[in-house]
DNA sequence: AAATTTAGTAAATAAAATTTACCTTCTGGC
DNA sequence: GCCAGAAGGTAAATTTTATTTACTAAATTT
């Protein structure tokens, strides 16, 4: 009946926030544990109390902003109908996510992709979670008939992904703006329609 | 007018190779200078005397890999015409360099572009000037009416980056076969027509 | 033939990550 | 009311890696 919530320990927060605010302008690998632990007001073992390296606390960083961006979808769809707009939607959606959350799109784009452990983490299953939701939009959209049925849908979520991703790529590297809402239009136009005049 | 190549001394040469053929299944965070230098079969300190450090000899093995990758992508363009036909070749020789050269793909996406330095380094310089290309025949496919002139080119770049790149990237990381012909008859196929039915 | 550069080694040093041993406080069961 | 053990935390040692330094020996230049 309680609230069982087992609330983090003061010191496991501190150096998730630690990293979170390192990341927000300095690359993983530049950080060093002892950065980290005086950041957080907390002893270099502590960090390995609660994580089993420093690339574990990287994936678990990502994995509580994977929540909440999966959250965020959840709530961005509800009421929508059709594949198209469903995909319209999670592409506004992702853009605005890299966008507002720059450590979030740099962890993701540019840290962990790099090492086997992230492919165990929960954070990759989260990933994996959201794929899977893509997918399914898709044959529900060739299914209805509003998209092509003659190409693959993992090409067209590699399609949609990349396009994505790269278009966030120089926001998460040097921190170059990115119009939502521009960035969203082009993407959707040239993915719908493609680039042929 | 002598042949000014000042060949490669023999000690470098083995600790590229050394490089290239550890990253064909290890990932670079996880190789250290020791292994690098045993498996060259010279001594940690010559690394230092030929690159700056792990990172910048990381870069030089790219920067060799690229310079490959843009004597045959100017090749296989000779003789080709129109926008959509070269931008058509252009993803073909990069998804059938991504999948034939593993070692490639795994440095350029998923290890290098962590680190400021890179964007410094002469393997970034090649990777803008193919930039430079791709956006000059988009220009191209615009003005002669192949191309829509609604989308920004940039974006348009990065759709095809982006398609390219994510098609690949499972290749990348779990050694996933990749056919060729199919994957870039796929994407542009996608790219220039959409998605939509 | 002296002077300098080039290719290379071996050992020291420095910088990180990770482990170990320990201390305190709190909590549930007797 | 108390005590065994878990939970939160520290401080210092240890290990692992990267990097630097000081030094040969051969080749090249002058």
């Amino acid at each position: 009946m309680e609230k069982q919530v087992t609330t983090c320990p003061p010191g496991k927060l501190k150096i998730i926030n630690a990293m979170r605010s390192l990341l927000e302008d300095r690359t993983f690998e530049s950080l060093t544990i002892s950065e980290i632990a005086i950041t957080a007001g907390v002893t270099e073992g502590l960090i390995y109390k609660y994580f089993k390296d420093k690339r574990d606390l990287l994936h678990h960083v990502l994995k509580e902003h994977y929540e909440q961006f999966l959250i965020q979808i959840d709530r961005d769809l509800q009421g929508i109908d059709g594949a198209l707009n469903k995909l319209k939607k999670i592409i506004w959606s992702s853009i605005e996510r890299y966008a507002n959350h720059r450590v979030f799109a740099r962890i993701i784009l540019l840290e962990v992709r790099n090492s086997e452990e992230y492919f165990q983490s929960e954070a990759y299953a989260l990933v994996r979670q959201f794929n899977r939701l893509i997918i399914e939009i898709i044959n529900e959209g060739v299914a209805d008939g509003e998209i092509r049925e003659d190409l693959p849908p993992a090409s067209i979520r590699n399609a949609i992904f990349g396009t994505l991703e790269h278009s966030c790529l120089n926001r998460a590297i040097f921190n170059e703006e990115v119009s939502t809402n521009d960035t969203a239009k082009s993407i959707t136009e040239l993915l719908f329609n493609g680039i042929r005049r």
